[in-house]
DNA sequence: ACCAAAATATACCGAACGGTATAAAAAGCG
DNA sequence: CGCTTTTTATACCGTTCGGTATATTTTGGT
């Protein structure tokens, strides 16, 4: 690994906060250099231009939130557990905070859809993967007998996903993790009936 | 009404959209003088700057959506109906398509969480009122013996709210009515068992 | 119709934007 | 160590940003 794969990485490790936090638009190439310590000169040295660096910090932050649940859900047994950390996980939302700035799902979706068709592919893609993985929980649990054969996994795994990402909506809005409980506390409870 | 008062209402309708849809961020004052056909010293004699502009049109947005269920609740008896006018709605999210670029709550929020305190404040009040108003019509619910008494008003407003604001988001992210109609299904049952 | 007041257009400001050509420096192989 | 290549810093480009001072036009009361 030559040094300017390391300082790639590094420029990408420093900017995925940063465009999470602030969005596309409302982070600039400034904002970049005060974060790495680096100039412009060394940013596109290693980046096309400031799309190429927004593509990689998000993927970045969505390698590490599922990077997060995959490592949590391996340390449970049994279909409907795995399911289950996600309500015990944004229940903790404030203090646990596990990614900076809130879900980059939502934060890159709701920015780029109206604006930036490469991120918001990107963004696709990732959220389709998340979907898919709840639902291959779901399908491995009917097959186990955890779960009613009766259960349509992909139905389920986007109930699930809006209430994660409303739940999170909510949650930075209002500031108030009570109002994230309430809605875990559905969670939950939707998740011991499949 | 003076002139000025039609050209600052005129000013807020035709920056509404483009607000929703680009972001705070994403719209410039040339956006807004090209989408009002006036320059920009006129924008500026009936506002103090493009933070006003943008308040004023996220509370117009807002309106807009209230009118619209306020109205569609008013046409049918007893609260579940009332309830049911949500997942009614959004099963035609995009051949309703109710509003431009979707829900501004839910933009206005994701953007300006970590960005713009001014309009964070719009969006929770905006927020917070919207959850009230169902939680108003839950608690009348409960006391016309529509819903069980059992049943916690504001903990149920904030569960729909949630698969709401993240159908919304998993809608204008795939492009797929299909998937905004799953969760709507899962909406539309948890009403019918309140 | 006239004229003061209000409202809109013109022309411009300094600053910040994304991006680049080039010079300086550091890396890494022989 | 020495020398070439790779990597980073400097200095700058044209454009667009939000915002404003001022001139022009339009409005509305008399």
């Amino acid at each position: 690994m030559g040094k300017a794969e390391v300082t790639r990485q590094f420029i990408i490790e420093k900017s995925a906060p940063i465009f999470n936090k602030f969005g596309y638009a409302g982070t600039s190439m400034q904002d970049l250099t005060r974060a790495t310590g680096l100039t412009k000169g060394s940013i596109y040295g290693n980046f096309a231009n400031k799309d190429e660096v927004a593509l990689e910090a998000f993927k970045h932050n969505v390698g590490k939130m599922s990077a997060f649940f995959e490592s949590e859900m391996s340390q449970v047994n049994g279909y409907r557990e795995k399911l289950l950390v996600y309500p015990k996980t944004y229940d903790a939302f404030f203090t646990g905070n596990f990614i900076e700035g809130g879900c980059p799902v939502l934060n890159t979706s709701v920015e780029s859809d109206d604006t930036h068709p490469a991120l918001k592919a990107q963004a696709r893609k990732a959220f389709l993967n998340w979907k898919q993985s709840i639902a291959n929980l779901i399908e491995l649990g009917k097959e186990k007998g955890e779960f009613e054969s009766s259960v349509n996994a992909e139905s389920a795994a986007f109930t699930i996903l809006a209430l994660i990402e409303g739940g999170t909506m909510i949650a930075k809005l209002t500031e108030k993790e009570v109002h994230m409980q309430m809605i875990t506390s559905h969670l939950t409870h939707f998740i011991e009936t499949l």
